[in-house]
DNA sequence: GATTCAGAGAACAGCAAGAGAACTTCAGCC
DNA sequence: GGCTGAAGTTCTCTTGCTGTTCTCTGAATC
């Protein structure tokens, strides 16, 4: 079933709202955020969305208009941008997605980071890489894990965790190795994949 | 069938939109691109593209003059296993394949490689990673390529063809560029994209 | 002259889209 | 109970866009 340009502005805006607001808007909201005065125009393209099965049936006695929940794609994983300091991982918006074929990632969730600065050039992970990253809160030593340091800088390191003291190694004889208490440094997720396009 | 210069002109002006634009043009709004002023006469040319098998029949209810999709590149290549020395790759039996996203491959035919050794780690390719490769027989200079030296050896280096001399260069200080006669090489591909799973 | 191609323009039908009115249901409150 | 307001539902009416068909005209070509 295809959708008309009203009906996919209508779940363009549905969609907005459900990754912004945490209660459903309802007709009358939902009329407002599209410039319309009418509820009945609008619960026309709701009605439409429902038949579509992109749209959970109304229910008067819990206002709101809810969107299906529908699990992506599973070749296509959250594309999160660059590795931006400043900026924890689970605060950025899911807007993009990107392919992955399955063997470069794992079952857990994951989601694909694109890496700022050849800091960890010498492990073949170059500026302009793609980075899938298994959506983690702890890792092995040894493993190379997207940190986000004192909730300011997001880095992507390799990680050694010892008692009192988390050290994290970049790959790139120029730079010399982070030292941190272990309370400054949480884990956002471990390296499981990598892709490069050469253009 | 073949199309009138006009024709083709709608054609092409169809497909710059496709491109550009995320809602197909109507009548009207590729008639203004057109330069024309009678949706009549545009909706002539339409529908012998449509006849053609070029334009997808175009339906009041919406709105817009799609082309007909062309079929996705396969996100399925052959992959031909390791880089092995001797055996010229159209030689290799083609049964296995591995996924591929679209944006690591080109519209070419393209095939996946393993990376033996550690010739190129220095351009972020090392041991285990696969390759992506267009299968192409000429290549840009600077450009990485797959090489097969006179027909024995098949190498993944990066390519400087002058008159009477082509020069491959390893990305690894502890190696040599390689110096050859132009007929010792045949070129077999072009590096386009890599892919690396950390397991 | 006949044919083909291209464009202009008129006229028409279909339908998405919006406005607005009237209705039901339900929860909260006095 | 009865009132009120909010939310959803259904309906009619109107508007304007979109695509469609048609005729007429002009230019180019054979």
């Amino acid at each position: 079933m295809r959708l008309t340009p009203r009906q996919q502005a209508v779940l363009d805006a549905l969609r907005a709202e459900a990754a912004a607001q945490a209660r459903p808007p309802t007709l009358v909201g939902l009329c407002a955020l599209l410039g319309l005065r009418s509820r009945g125009s609008l619960h026309k393209h709701v009605r439409a969305l429902i038949a579509a099965g992109l749209v959970e049936p109304l229910d008067p006695r819990y206002p709101g208009i809810r969107l299906i929940a529908q699990d992506p794609p599973a070749d296509t994983l959250p594309f999160l941008g660059r590795i931006a300091a400043g900026r924890p991982i689970d605060a950025l918006p899911q807007a993009e997605t990107i392919q992955v074929p399955p063997h470069l990632r794992t079952a857990a969730p994951c989601y694909v980071l694109q890496v700022t600065g050849d800091s960890m050039c010498e492990a073949g992970i170059l500026d302009g890489d793609y980075v899938v990253i298994e959506h983690r809160r702890s890792a092995d030593n040894g493993a190379i894990v997207v940190a986000l340091i004192r909730g300011e800088d997001t880095t992507l390191k390799r990680i050694l965790q010892e008692p009192g003291q988390v050290t994290l190694f970049p790959a790139n004889a120029a730079l010399q190795p982070l030292r941190f208490a272990p309370q400054e440094v949480e884990i956002q997720g471990v390296l499981v994949g990598q892709m490069r396009a050469y253009r």
